[in-house]
DNA sequence: ATAATAAATGACTTCGAATGCAATATATTA
DNA sequence: TAATATATTGCATTCGAAGTCATTTATTAT
């Protein structure tokens, strides 16, 4: 009691402080009981008002909405979420190398629109994982958007903790966890199907880092396509989704066969377009003319005049919605069960392919 | 004094009842009185070994360190910053228009070295910023980088709330604001040196969107070279950085001169591409043989054998570090001042412009 | 008007870690 | 060995908002 008391006495001092001085100037921030003094009513009463739902009449809730205006009052989320358990933040985990803009700021501006906050976390590489689980609970964050590999067990420590994980373009097979991709496999099919329909008989692929399970999925699954048509002059290369790594390719597959092949398979459209780049600036060779080039992913680039990429589209978008929702459905109730959710990609034909 | 007490009875109830199961299954989180109980010492204690240069015996650090990793113990940040006033975590504002992924990831990374974490909000249009300034402020950030344009105003706020500001790309020449920034002026000039040394006589200027301060600057800085140099058939066209607007700008520029100007500044580099394919594949011109194109920042795909463009190299992995150590030292130091500093870009010479 | 019910309000406690201060343990010096 | 200085440790309090519960006030039914 005494203590409430004289904590109060503490605060009125402080108050007597700043007084004079506009809110604009104020050093320290307002508080909800900077807010009640100034209103005459109770702390309570305040935190009721951020509340919808909440019990309070409209006479209250105008009073005290009055005295936050003239005191500039911003509830601290800080303080809010050691309470409530609920930061209102999620992170997200890219990794640096085969990131596309438009998703993160799909997803950002998504979860900003619905009132959550994105913490961001970029790696380098996959492993860099390990290193950044830790923050994330630090940070306590309601939940987790990865465009990145975890092991096994990292995803069994979130699913202990209650923090639901949404994956982004992986999929973990044996796993219940959600996803949310786009069907990498199918995606290649469409694509080697137009190709042999247009008559390509010999194939180049070129993938992405070995330990890349999206360029796993994209080349295995152009690979086994090309096998049901009964094609088995194939040429495998790996690149690391840059540029310059896929120019590089497909100079080791010329090297590796001896002559050109009819068509390359490029596990993105960022080393589709450095073959294309290679071809016809080093090789001199022309496109499509003399040797097809197809991409995956649909970035910005791809459509452009000088590429014109045959490519699979994904519905970033779409995507990055479902990414959205599921992730917050979960945050909102934990019983809701993971779920696997796989988008089609849209083959786009471009004029990177021969008729 | 009796409440205390039975504070302490609940929290031992709460023990008893995730007792048995293993920590990583326990539904509540580990706490530091949790690890005090298991490693018999005081919550004090325990809360010492996490902070650094704290008077602790060895022995005392010991002992709590192997608890700690016992029950797999991880220190509430959320908690640690409603004490201490720091939540760690800086908001970086970025403007999805005209970001550059690099940019992003860059800070990204070095923030996170450092043990701060990234609280992300893009923007679609930079007037949507005060929408997220409140957002910033219930979070508590201990710092803003700003990639947008905030009003005299928003600043002052900022600077009210010893929160400090570093924008990146965006210099305000009569507020005392930190800033990094690449100089746009000393780039066009040396960008317009080139071009006139090399006998282009007519020229053609696109622009960024119109309340771009940093589209402003690049523009004005090559018209006023030109002016020196005694250049003025000069048409001025707005595009609004995208790789479209800058084809559609070329057509506007041809339509308003009647023919093709001798060389095209483009404010930045995927205008410029966006031009080069517009010449050669709608326009049937020749880069450079026709027109000359140089755009301005330098990004991944200016590089690119199809355009190799003739651009300013935003010196960016420099910037980054150099905002981020900026805004850290004015966390740590509030007295510090506003410092503004400006990165030389660098010229890089490609095949867009004749000799 | 009065009882019964519902709505609004305030006092107090809680979340988890950090910290000032007092109490204790250890080391140093005389 | 006693006296003093120093290093460790624990207790109690704090940060700011939200939730619990008891109390007061307004509303409706009788």
């Amino acid at each position: 009691m005494a203590v409430k008391a004289s904590n109060k006495n503490n605060k009125q001092e402080a108050k007597t402080e700043t007084e004079g001085r506009n809110q604009m100037t104020s050093r320290r921030q307002m508080t909800s009981y900077d807010v009640a003094r100034h209103a005459g009513v109770s702390q309570s009463a305040v935190s009721r008002c951020f509340k919808d739902g909440a019990s309070v009449s409209k006479k209250m809730r105008d009073r005290v909405m009055k005295s936050v205006k003239e005191l500039g009052y911003q509830p601290n989320a800080i303080a809010r979420g050691l309470i409530t358990r609920r930061s209102n933040m999620v992170g997200v985990i890219v990794s640096n190398l085969n990131f596309y803009p438009e998703v993160l700021s799909e997803l950002s501006s998504r979860f900003t629109e619905r009132g959550v906050h994105v913490l961001l976390f970029s790696i380098d590489h996959e492993s860099d994982v390990s290193r950044i689980i830790d923050q994330l609970w630090q940070y306590q964050v309601d939940g987790v958007v990865a465009a990145a590999h975890l092991t096994p067990d990292q995803i069994s420590l979130f699913d202990s903790r209650h923090v639901p994980v949404v994956f982004y373009n992986r999929a973990y097979q044996d796993i219940p966890v959600s996803s949310v991709c786009c069907d990498q496999v199918e995606g290649e099919r469409q694509l080697v199907n137009l190709l042999v329909e247009s008559g390509h008989k010999s194939f180049a692929i070129i993938g992405g880092p070995k330990d890349s399970v999206v360029s796993m999925q994209r080349t295995q699954g152009a690979i086994s396509r090309l096998n049901e048509l009964g094609i088995t002059d194939i040429v495998e290369e790996a690149g690391d989704y840059t540029y310059a790594s896929g120019g590089a390719a497909l100079q080791k597959v010329i090297q590796k066969r001896g002559s050109v092949p009819d068509a390359l398979i490029c596990a993105n459209d960022i080393m589709a377009i450095g073959c294309m780049d290679e071809a016809r600036y080093r090789l001199d060779l022309d496109v499509p003319g003399d040797i097809s080039v197809v991409g995956f992913d649909g970035v910005r680039s791809s459509s452009w005049a000088s590429f014109d990429l045959t490519t699979i589209q994904q519905p970033v978008e779409s995507m990055a919605e479902a990414a959205v929702s599921m992730l917050l459905e979960r945050v909102e109730n934990e019983f809701i069960p993971p779920e696997k959710r796989s988008f089609s990609g849209v083959l786009r034909k471009g004029n990177s392919v021969r008729d």
